[in-house]
DNA sequence: ACTTCTACTTAACATTATTTAACTTAGGAA
DNA sequence: TTCCTAAGTTAAATAATGTTAAGTAGAAGT
């Protein structure tokens, strides 16, 4: 999979810092645009795709944490880092409250800095491998990520066992899941005694999801199971 | 653990300047070396143990950055700050380059110096600087550095295995942390009675977050535990 | 030195997840 | 049909986790 550069938002009145920072933000993979106030960095984040905003918390014009608010209108997801002049306890809960990710408290070393967007981009991207884990199954809504089975009125939580497979049905709705395969998948060994337990799973799963109509999980002999949506 | 006096390299060509800053960190602590330009000052760090080095930019006979490349041929570690005339762009950008971890622009206020002489030590003497990280859990802000948990009314203090434990659970949010994983990184050893430790820290760390709806402890039974977010 | 406080561990008991066992039903081949 | 094996179901057994409280040791205050 290719990895395209990501792209940063850095506002900061200082020029000094500001310059450095974009060099050495640039130097170590990350296309990044500067400005000098929130005015303008606001009305350039309308017109471009960013991937993190860094912001310098006092700065002319538009301070930081309004900035951060007025994106969070435009953006609820992206990442916010703010750049704060010494320790400032109720500003920082003030900026955490509309959403920051991080702050940094000045000075701070680059490394540093770019060690943090790092961890927050990594958490960021993470996330969305997995939470593509969501299905329907007529009325219900099951996420294999929370491990729940939900309907309008309540949420049954499921265990990891009746998760796992459950989601090995689901990925192959209307086609065969094999026994070895949801063995080896789940159990790691295909043995007797944990295919034995794996029926008892498919009971519990039946039982489930028995008072919707149209799903069911269906056996098919000596090969193994097929869930029906 | 006792500290020692850090050992302070100053060079400065300004008498005026370079005397007064001398008096004013040794009289905060820190033993003070000044020396009038870069050759001298190369000489010198060759014969003495320093821990930190404070750099004018513009001196006779070698410039700072000159000075600092030559350093890091001796010392990879040490740390360097830079004293720069006014904004010189090019100049400061190649400072940073080649390792600095600081600069400060003239004039200065001394406590200032002070200031980011002691933040750049502690990061240095505390050992591996990853420690401050601040996460967003639904309303709260958990600092791991800080080891609080806040909301926009209270902010509770965790103990040091509560931000620990949470502090992993939160770099693997919505992954699995393995129990092993963990109990070697806090616990140091994975024996029964400090997995069962554990267990208590995942109750007390739930009570913390109960009230937060989306967010969850969630086990995965035989492997560990996945912090839902 | 004594108490008090606090973080952490250990113990005790409760609950839940998973496996194993036992018995039952169904499918397919001889 | 008959027989064997796969699969369905329920319950018991085992192992893992949840929870609360008691115990312990060290830090901090008196």
């Amino acid at each position: 999979m290719m990895e395209k550069r990501p792209r940063v938002i850095l506002t900061e009145d200082d020029e000094n810092l500001g310059l450095l920072l974009r060099e050495y933000l640039i130097a170590k993979g990350y296309d990044t645009d500067l400005f000098p106030d929130g005015e303008i960095a606001y009305k350039e984040f309308q017109n471009n795709q960013y991937d993190i905003c860094i912001f310098d918390v006092m700065m002319p014009k538009k301070d930081g944490f309004t900035l951060a608010k007025e994106i969070r209108m435009l953006n609820a997801e992206i990442p916010i880092i703010f750049l704060t002049a010494k320790s400032m306890k109720d500003d920082v809960i003030e900026g955490f409250k509309i959403g920051a990710d991080d702050y940094m408290t000045k000075p701070f070393s680059m490394e540093e800095l770019l060690f943090r967007i790092e961890a927050i981009l990594r958490r960021v991207n993470g996330e969305s491998e997995n939470s593509q884990a969501v299905f329907k199954l007529g009325r219900f809504i099951f996420d294999a990520r929370k491990q729940t089975l939900s309907d309008a009125n309540i949420q049954t939580k499921l265990t990891t066992k009746e998760s796992d497979l459950l989601k090995l049905l689901c990925v192959n709705a209307n086609k065969i899941l094999e026994r070895n395969f949801a063995l080896k998948t789940i159990w790691v060994d295909d043995n007797y005694f944990n295919a034995r337990s794996m029926d008892v799973y498919i009971t519990k799963l039946r039982k489930h999801l028995k008072s919707e109509e149209g799903i069911e999980i269906i056996n098919i002999h000596g090969k193994g199971y097929k869930l029906i949506l």
